[in-house]
DNA sequence: TCATTGATGTGAATCGTAATCATTACTATT
DNA sequence: AATAGTAATGATTACGATTCACATCAATGA
């Protein structure tokens, strides 16, 4: 997904096109693993000094809704990053020192027979930890 | 793991045995899913009304590291359950609503040709969401 | 039993996130 | 271009979960 793509989304659902968004969306799609919420924040305080929080909190909520953004819980913060392949299911490998994600392409939900019986599946996550060669 | 097991590895590691450590464990030992660390504290209270948060925490986490909990972060909470099968590497799948948790045997880095060139790989995460039988 | 060392409680601090609401900035229309 | 309508923002406040510093207290093993 890459920034114009990202405007014709929000477009379609009838958001409007601010310095916020624009830079919150620039921000990420230079960046090539998960953000934290925080981060994305300061990054936009060096242009505008007076962003709430709350701004930045509500958008990266609604970029995730939209399929903009993938978000992903890592010790206890909120991520996010570019959705790399809108529409094709992957998963991620992700660098606990800087963030930085690698594609898995495959689900384990299609290799493992998973029997849960009865019950009634909504979601699932695979992530894979570790250091990426530049961290080591 | 049971209770007994949990203590052999705190004598071990030279752990004080304490009421609050017997009251955290046989708490979990009687749940059979996640649960979280306010909970654990709420249930403290009852016989300890003075219970410091800082006490549950503190021994959650050293549990945890120990071997003799699960930990999970679930929608921004920890989560936490006796390690059901130390030693034997293992999946869940958890219930959104009330944390209970069923085993998955098998473990999708088996089954996933991963190529990760050069990374080091820590962990990983597998789990699957949803609402079971009698949460539905 | 005593001394040592570790565990605890207190209370407040911090950190991430969400809510409220008045003000401001888009957007499409005239 | 001016305007109206609506959505986005910033300020403030609040909240829940977690952690800190430190003095006190309790479990262990000699």
């Amino acid at each position: 997904m890459n920034v114009e793509k990202a405007w014709e989304t929000l477009k379609e659902h009838s958001f409007k096109r601010t310095k916020n968004r624009e830079a919150i969306l620039e921000f990420l799609a230079e960046r090539d693993g998960y953000t934290a919420a925080m981060d994305v924040g300061e990054f936009l305080k060096k242009d505008n000094p007076g962003v709430s929080f709350d701004t930045i909190y509500r958008n990266l909520t609604t970029f995730a809704e939209l399929g903009i953004l993938e978000e992903t819980d890592l010790n206890g913060e909120r991520q996010y990053r570019m959705h790399c392949d809108p529409g094709v299911h992957h998963h991620h490998f992700i660098c606990t020192i800087c963030g930085k994600t690698k594609h898995i392409p495959t689900c384990p939900m299609d290799h493992i027979a998973v029997n849960l019986p009865g019950v009634e599946i909504q979601g699932h996550k695979f992530e894979i930890y570790g250091k990426c060669p530049q961290c080591q």
